[in-house]
DNA sequence: AAAGCTTAGTTAACACTGTTAACAATTTCA
DNA sequence: TGAAATTGTTAACAGTGTTAACTAAGCTTT
């Protein structure tokens, strides 16, 4: 009643999804605070996927960032030793990515994590509704994606 | 096919928020290149709901941000001529955030931006599909903020 | 009315993110 | 071979999220 959020105005959903996007990030690591690591969760989920042939030009393109920010989600990643840069054999310029010993003890927490937070955010969603919502953000994602490219 | 994003993986709805909310803010941006303001759009429409009667502490609120990040953002429109901190008779720690005449002026092309933005990101989603879209969203938020306060 | 708490706003600092530019090393290709 | 493209790196800059310390004003309690 006395919240100034009531609707003066519609919020644009940019926004909305920019703030769900802070606490969702902030509620994994609240799941993680034993955990050297503190951010590039995805990233190391992703390099495992990887298998030992994902180089940092791949990664970018799933993360959907710059290159640069590739090399700084590795040096941090590698810091902390859950990931080394291995040579690549065939070509000098690119480095096969691999998850150490380290993350492999780790990875089922992260996974148990994302998993607890995704679950706790989407609480009360019916799986139609859940597999709609999914959707329909790859339907913007598209959207907004192929209006940059103009 | 090529793709290396075809699912190795699922990307967090957290992450999958986040570049949309970045690409959407992007877009926003490319529509208002000719205005010298390039952010706190929402601020301002906000702001000019508010009727000169909003102080900082609730725009804090409605944004739910910091009330540091308010001040840089009333700085930033004021050094810009948008917006104007107008001492409260009643109290004198409030400021009344009022909108200047440059603001009225440009408003509309704001308002526009935002609403093209926004039709150009929901583009081909039906209306019932948009509205459930909206509530998913809140409920979300809801489950989140909840989880937060512990 | 003085002492102490609360509220509104400000300043400074720090870590992280997004983006651009310049660069080295390597590979590709004409 | 020489030019162009690819992969990764470094440096720099602006912006964001967050915390701590602070001023000024108002409220409360005695």
């Amino acid at each position: 009643m006395g919240n100034k959020k009531e609707n003066i105005i519609k919020e644009p959903v940019g926004r909305m999804m920019g703030n769900i996007s802070r606490m969702f990030l902030a509620s994994l690591h609240s799941y993680l605070t034993e955990l050297d690591i503190k951010r590039a969760y995805f990233a190391l989920l992703v390099i495992e996927a990887g298998k030992g042939r994902l180089i940092q030009q791949d990664l970018a393109e799933i993360l959907s960032c710059d290159k640069v920010q590739v090399v700084r989600i590795i040096n941090y990643l590698s810091s902390l030793g859950y990931v080394k840069r291995g040579k690549s054999p065939a070509d000098g310029r690119k480095y096969n990515l691999q998850i150490t010993e380290k993350a492999i003890k780790h990875l089922p927490d992260i996974k148990k994590a994302m998993k607890d937070t995704t679950d706790r955010a989407l609480e009360g969603l019916s799986e139609r509704r859940i597999d709609e919502l999914y959707t329909t953000l790859r339907i913007i994602e598209k959207n907004l994606r192929s209006s940059s490219i103009n």
